[in-house]
DNA sequence: CTAAATGCAAATGCTTTGCAATTCC
DNA sequence: GGAATTGCAAAGCATTTGCATTTAG
């Protein structure tokens, strides 16, 4: 259940890094989060709980995080970008509700097959993909409809 | 071949806009870019005209083009959104090559046909989409296989 | 012990904005 | 003529960085 925890402390053994209190915390309250968060939101979480680490410290944190394959960063949303966990989860794509910001999850095994076809023909070896599709969701339509 | 400008002038008119000097020079040098840019190579691309338009100025008409329709962000890149025209354009998806930053574009009908349905499933009014790919290409794979 | 990490405050760099002067319609 | 636009310089703001201090291993 905590493997992210080997899989960090492994990671930056392998650096030469060391394992402090802060990473830890950080890293323990990402995965405590199942949405989509920016920066502020993780460091008001933090310090919600006592947890004070400077925001310098989390930017320094974050791409840690994400070279040891435990977060990625999904998008910008008001000129901030946003962050999830993806350690134990399957890859998936997003529908962002423009209106509402609701992010809704799906994935498509067909669509990721022809992602690898059209790698291989380019002869392109794929690091990583991002799949988001904005629109208005199923509620906010028919609020629409209504007339707000 | 420019019906571009009609549309961008239409699309300012219904908003009571101008169709100033400046709009209309940033307009076609976007169309004279062939390929994916940031605000940077804009501004200098006028200035090598000797069309002096400032910054300020650029960043105010970039939104105008994009809600007429005439362009679209693409991607960050070295912390710059990236813009590409879409007029008269088909929609089309990209790899990205993190060694080399060359972009391949890339058409996949099957992949817009299963998005359509995923939006269904979830009664999603899709705005638009976007799928990028992030990799190495062929030729920084044959560069790094020789040892740089 | 000592290289690495932290926190603070200052710096960076893209983008936005206030405002006076100018220009399109 | 008058609202819209421009350019400039200043302001905003997320993110990064220098440096003195602290700490993990």
């Amino acid at each position: 259940m905590e493997n992210y925890n080997r899989k960090f402390s492994e990671y930056l053994k392998n650096k030469g890094l060391k394992f402090t209190p802060e990473r830890k915390n950080v890293m323990e309250e990402v995965f405590s989060i199942h949405k989509h968060f920016n920066i502020d939101e993780l460091y008001d979480r933090l310090r919600k709980q006592g947890k004070h680490i400077s925001r310098a410290t989390i930017y320094r944190i974050l791409p840690l995080l994400i070279n040891s394959g435990l977060i990625q960063s999904t998008f910008r949303c008001q000129d901030m970008i946003n962050y999830e966990h993806i350690f134990g989860h399957k890859h998936h794509d997003h529908l962002v509700c423009v209106k509402c910001g609701k992010i809704i999850e799906f994935k498509n095994e067909k669509i990721e097959k022809l992602q690898k076809a059209i790698c291989k023909k380019y002869g392109f070896k794929e690091i990583e993909h991002k799949l988001g599709i904005k629109g208005y969701c199923r509620v906010c339509l028919a609020k629409m409809k209504n007339g707000t």
